[in-house]
This record gives structure tokens, C-alpha cells and sequence, in this order.
DNA sequence: GTTGACTCCGTATCACGGTACGGAAGCTAT
DNA sequence: ATAGCTTCCGTACCGTGATACGGAGTCAAC
């Protein structure tokens, strides 16, 4: 606990401009608490902001936007269940078919890859892939 | 065949300057030919454009970048096998890589879901989504 | 108690893949 | 042959997610 801003960034391996960039907004929580009429000292950051900083993370590699992440943290905040749920199944489905995408692709590279394995003869047509997906 | 632009973005299923951006990027044939002393004129397209436009897209959606495109073409051009054969592996482990971090997000998700499905009291931990992946 | 690293903050810039704008010129249907 | 879509072309701008810069302030170690 009570990590400087470049530890932090390390913890979530990311960059020290990157967790500022999450301050701006509003993924983590405000720089600027001007409480106590100033405060204008150097932040330090505990177990909170690891946690934010790695669902900010987890939910980019899920396919959320920062935006949408942002709305993540407002239902945690104010326990919206039903809300979070939906968030949940819609991006569910959007990952089904991203998957599906990416795996009639990655079954037309395969292709591709395996003709174009003969000899300097025979097909290897690259231009006619993906042409079914 | 002899399709003017529109159509041939119609065909494509993009915008007309969506198609423009590819030319500009060398992914569909110089829209200047200059040849023949001028030839001012309105371009047509044919057969090479839909299925190089098509083309285009269908690489994107195996995450290829626009630059990594170009190169492709290039390789058809030149008929470069090896080469074809490596970016095409290459691009096969990233998507290997890919499909497997969305199928774990899909887990986390599926999780949530399920947690925040009981009633207004037990957990629905968003924060904690994602820790494992 | 000074030096050197780190921090804070605003603002600028980047990469990527488009998308829009505006003027001139070319088709096409009436 | 004129109105009114398209096209052509250069250039500007957009959204997303960072990443960089520069100057002033702060802290920690020697």
C-alpha cells in the first residue's frame, strides 16, 4: 500500500502517462480531491486503485471501451445488478461472434498456409482467401 | 463488370470513400493510370477490384493491419510463397493468442452474469471480474 | 542542503482506420 | 442543352486509446 503513481502503473503494467490518462477519465479515481482546501501534495494510491486499475484491464481485454468501463464502475458503485447483467450478456454475445470471426479466419489462413506450402508450383492463392467467411 | 465506384463500394459493402481511402493506400489500383497521355476520364472497375476489395476486407477481419495488407498484395503480386506462408502463421499464433484471451473474458463474463442474477443481496463483485485472465 | 529522480498538470502529438467537405468536371435523363 | 446526380481530388477532421513534452514543484538520499 501506498504506491507512488509509477508503481501503480507497474502493478497494472502499464505506463505511468497511461494511468494518468485512466485519471482524466475517471477510471480511477480523481487527482484532484481539493478537499481540505488544497492538498496539493504528491497522490499516493493503496488497494483501491490496483483493483480499478486491473478490472480497467481485464475489461479492455473483454471488449469494452473505456466508456462502457467507466459505466461498469458506476453500476459497481451503485450496486446495479441488472444493469451490470445486461452490460455482461451483450458484451457475451459480441465476443460469441467475434470468435466466430476469428476462427472461420484463422480456418482460411490455415488454408492458405498449407497450399502455399507446396513446391514454387501450384496454388497459393491469396487473393481468394477469406473468401467464404 | 465496367462498375463505377459506388457500385463497386456497394459490392464491398463500404462507403465510396472507404474506397478512395484504399487507393490512396495502394490496396486498390492507382486511381491516376496517366497513361496513355491523360485518360482524364471516370474510372470503371471489374472483376480484380471486387475481389481485391474483398479481399481486403476479409484479411481485416483476420486482423491483419492495412500496411500488413499492402504487403500481402505484394506478395501475391510477386507470387512469394515463403513469405505469404510465414505471415500467414504468424497471423494463425496471434489469433490463436486472441481467441483465447476472449474466451477467458467470455468466462469472467458468464461468471458476473450469473452472479449478479440473484436477488438485490449477495454478490455481484464487477470489480473482481477479470483477476484470473 | 543540494542534486537528481519522481510527480503533477496542461496540452500536444501519435497511430489506426476511416469519414466528411468542397469545388470542379463528367455523365445522364428529360 | 440544362438540371442534377456522380465522380474526382485534395485536404481536413473524427473517435479510440494512448503516448510525449515541458515546466514547475516535491521528495529522498547522499
Amino acid at each position: 500500500m501506498a504506491l507512488t503513481i509509477s508503481e501503480l502503473a507497474r502493478s497494472g503494467g502499464v505506463g505511468v502517462e497511461t494511468v494518468r490518462f485512466y485519471q482524466r477519465r475517471g477510471l480511477i479515481d480523481d487527482p484532484r480531491p481539493s478537499r481540505f482546501g488544497g492538498a496539493k501534495g504528491r497522490r499516493h494510491y493503496g488497494d483501491d486503485e490496483v483493483r480499478r486499475l486491473r478490472f480497467v484491464r481485464g475489461a479492455q481485454r473483454a471488449g469494452f471501451t473505456l466508456d462502457e468501463i467507466a459505466r461498469l464502475l458506476e453500476l459497481d458503485r451503485v450496486n446495479d445488478r441488472p444493469a451490470a447483467r445486461t452490460m455482461a450478456r451483450e458484451r457475451i454475445e459480441a465476443l460469441d461472434r467475434k470468435i466466430a470471426v476469428l476462427q472461420a479466419a484463422r480456418a482460411s489462413l490455415t488454408r492458405l498456409a498449407k497450399a502455399c506450402a507446396g513446391g514454387p508450383d501450384g496454388p497459393c492463392p491469396i487473393l481468394e482467401s477469406f473468401t467464404d467467411s
